[in-house]
RNA sequence: GCCGUUGUAGCUCAGGGGUAGAGCGCUUCCUUGGUAAGGAAGAGGUCGGCGGUUCAAGUCCGCCCAACGGCACCA
């Protein structure tokens, strides 16, 4: 028999008869590792471990600390969790199933059944029963042709779509006790592997993503090597349910959200005090950088939103309204009504870059399946701004812009940013050799910069090239804030120009940007990020002052006098300090002064920290010295 | 918008055809305290809305609204 070089990850290589198989070369390697085995991975693929391999390659073997292990794991679970529900409903119709970030899904008709979360415990029984019984997963070539019929005689009209767009003429199925499925695998060796399981929730899901499909039953689940791992992740999901801005919102009386507007948030006076303490900081940044303020008006006769063009593409999202008989429309973006402001007077390339900003409040009509939240509202403020500039501007514009954003970011402590640059995409609108100048521009100021970037061909809007930026919070999910748009539509449509050095008119380019995105959303995912406990600055309450008893209330008056720079409340309910704690704790408040007869009589204050504990007796000055010694961008 | 689930006191939730429940919060009283819940009493509800079935509906049925979980959407 011929024989083959196998290459492991660490550069070694050995020689094995040709068709050895990856559960072979494991258990030559160590039974430990064979035990652990999951898949294996041959030139970049992943592969069944009892496949054979045939020529030299380059291997590694994967369990379930791989992420492609994790992927072999899901997969197969998501086979036998099929098997399960097959079992109970025989007549169910398969579509796909897939593993995913966190475990899986498969995507089911369920004909006239619905599947709700009672029949969650007897699905997840059986798939724990199944598992156990140590179902081989084995896969075999099947000739298309034949496929074809075993799901026409099983009338599964979605396996017969998706065997219509395989264009080989051999097909993948893989066994495992009594289920057989369409599948290019690769899957894991043996089921008894997976000891714990549980179905997360169901769903309805197009077929094939698309909303004029019929709609399916998504059924979501996660499996795990060990009950302790299961148990582990639904207490992370826990600690994550816990952190739902929603749910702090509400503890913490932030904002409200009611029937009478559904997706319009309420702001509270301690969520107005986080919404104008980001306000001011953003502005006091922009107007350091030569930027203007403006706001423009929330209602605009719809003839504007013709011309911009936003009626044409944008008008489901529009609210409208009607003044006098004449027609108007309330603001999606700010974009047009900034273009009136540089209008206003004729603009000479002397007034270029004019870099103006508006917290622009915009109402779209969101769908009503997506509001949620703070993170989809039908009503919010951007942190906009437009600024006007000559092509060969657009560079060092978008430079500036760059480090503004990153330096935003760290104060928040969002260090990790992803940046994605969309180029033109097939439907554009604009000069080709403008497209490529801006583009260009883009990618240099990125380089210039000093940016890792990630090019998303074609992703562009028609109206021009964009740079997103991706941050990852403390649970290092991702979200979409800045933004930094090249325009080339709106300075034509409503016919911008400047005076250029050559006495000529010139086409100015605009740029939109935006670097929290939302105020609103920002904050949401700030109380995420934070679970809540957001910094000193932005701490709607920032000292609680609690009196040990009643006869503390003058002194603590006194305190809070002193401390009145801050924003600092003093606990006038007659509850015992302990009780005083847990409130300030559980108002997430940064500091407790607390005061007692010894304090009063060395004008001193005991100061406790938010989560941390007590800090000990101190001055009050040193008290005042540690407030001052807080971290504020304002200062 | 689509599919599914949910809607009971300010909040978190139990109850499930026959007089509406708990804890927290709120009010009052007692207690005056030393680093995460002191004690007692009291007030508070057209059980999301509108219709229907029934002697009787918070409970069963239909429609609507909203929230939640996804999907679709997010020029």
């Amino acid at each position: 028999m011929a024989e083959i070089q196998i290459t492991f990850p660490d550069g070694s290589v050995r020689t094995y008869p040709s068709g050895i198989t990856g559960m072979e070369i494991a258990k030559d390697i160590s039974t430990s590792l064979a035990k652990k085995a999951l898949a294996i991975k041959v030139n970049d693929e992943v592969w069944d471990l009892t496949r054979p391999i045939e020529r030299d390659a380059k291997i590694k073997i994967l369990t379930w600390e791989d992420p492609e292990g994790k992927m072999a794991f899901w997969h197969s679970s998501a086979h036998i969790m099929a098997e399960a529900i097959e079992y109970y409903y025989p007549d169910v119709k398969l579509a796909i199933g897939p593993p995913i970030e966190q475990g899986f899904y498969y995507d089911i008709d369920f004909g006239e059944h619905k599947f709700t979360p009672e029949d969650f415990e007897k699905i997840e029984k059986k798939f724990l029963e199944l598992a156990r019984s140590g179902e081989t997963f084995v896969r075999k070539y099947i000739p298309k042709e034949e496929a074809i019929a075993f799901y026409k005689k099983r009338n599964n009209p979605y396996k017969l779509e998706i065997l219509e767009q395989i264009p080989d003429d051999t097909v993948t199925f893989y066994y495992s006790g009594n289920f057989v499925d369409l599948c290019r695998g690769p899957h894991i060796p043996n089921s008894k592997v997976i000891k714990a399981m549980k179905i997360l929730n169901v769903a309805g899901a197009y077929w094939r993503g698309d909303a004029n499909n019929p709609q399916l039953t998504r059924v979501y689940a996660i499996s795990f090597p060990s009950q302790k791992e299961l148990k582990e992740y639904l207490h992370k999901l826990e600690e994550a349910k816990k952190r739902d801005h929603r749910k702090i919102g509400k503890q913490l009386q932030l904002f409200s959200f009611h029937e009478e507007g559904p997706g319009f948030p309420f702001w509270h006076p301690k969520g107005m005090i986080i919404l104008n303490q980001l306000k001011t900081f953003m502005r006091k940044r922009l107007l350091q950088l030569d930027y203007e303020e403006i706001q423009t008006p929330i209602i605009l006769s719809d003839v504007l939103w013709k011309r911009s063009g936003h009626y044409d593409n944008y008008k489901e999202n529009m609210y409208f309204t009607s003044i006098d008989d004449r027609d108007f429309a309330i603001k999606p973006m700010n974009c047009p009504g900034s273009t009136f402001v540089y209008r206003s007077q004729q603009r000479s390339y002397q007034d270029l870059p004019l870099r103006l900003f508006e917290f622009g409040l915009v109402h779209r009509h969101e769908p009503s399946g997506a509001l949620h939240g703070l993170f989809r509202v039908r009503a919010f403020t951007q942190d906009d701004a437009h600024i006007y500039c000559t092509p060969d501007q657009i560079e060092q514009e978008v430079i500036q812009l760059i480090h503004l954003v990153f330096d935003i970011y760290k104060i928040f402590g969002f260090e990790k940013v992803n940046v994605f640059l969309s180029t033109r995409p097939e439907k554009y609108i604009g000069d080709l050799a403008i497209w490529e100048k801006a583009e260009n521009a883009l990618k240099q100021a990125l380089e210039k910069a000093e940016v890792n970037y990630t090019i998303q061909e074609g992703e562009g809007a028609f109206y021009g090239p964009k740079i997103d930026f991706v941050v990852h919070d403390s649970l290092d999910r991702a979200w979409q804030l800045g933004t930094i748009q090249l325009d080339f539509s709106m300075p034509e449509r409503f016919d911008l120009n400047y005076i250029g050095a050559d006495g000529q008119k010139h086409r100015p380019v605009m740029i939109h940007r935006a670097i929290l995105g939302s105020f609103e959303r920002f904050i949401g995912i700030l109380i995420e990020h934070t679970a809540g406990n957001l910094p000193f600055w932005l701490a709607p309450i920032q000292v609680a002052v609690l009196p040990i008893s009643d006869a503390l209330i003058p002194y603590a008056e006194k305190v809070a006098q002193q401390l009145q720079k801050f924003r600092v409340i003093v606990d006038r309910s007659s509850e015992t300090l302990n009780k005083k704690i847990r409130n300030a704790e559980t108002q997430k408040i940064p500091y407790m002064v607390i005061v007692g007869k010894k304090e009063e009589e060395n004008n001193q204050v005991s100061l406790r920290k938010h989560g941390k504990g007590n800090l000990g007796v101190m001055d009050i000055t040193a008290a005042l010295e540690v407030f001052e010694n807080e971290f504020d961008p304002l200062k």
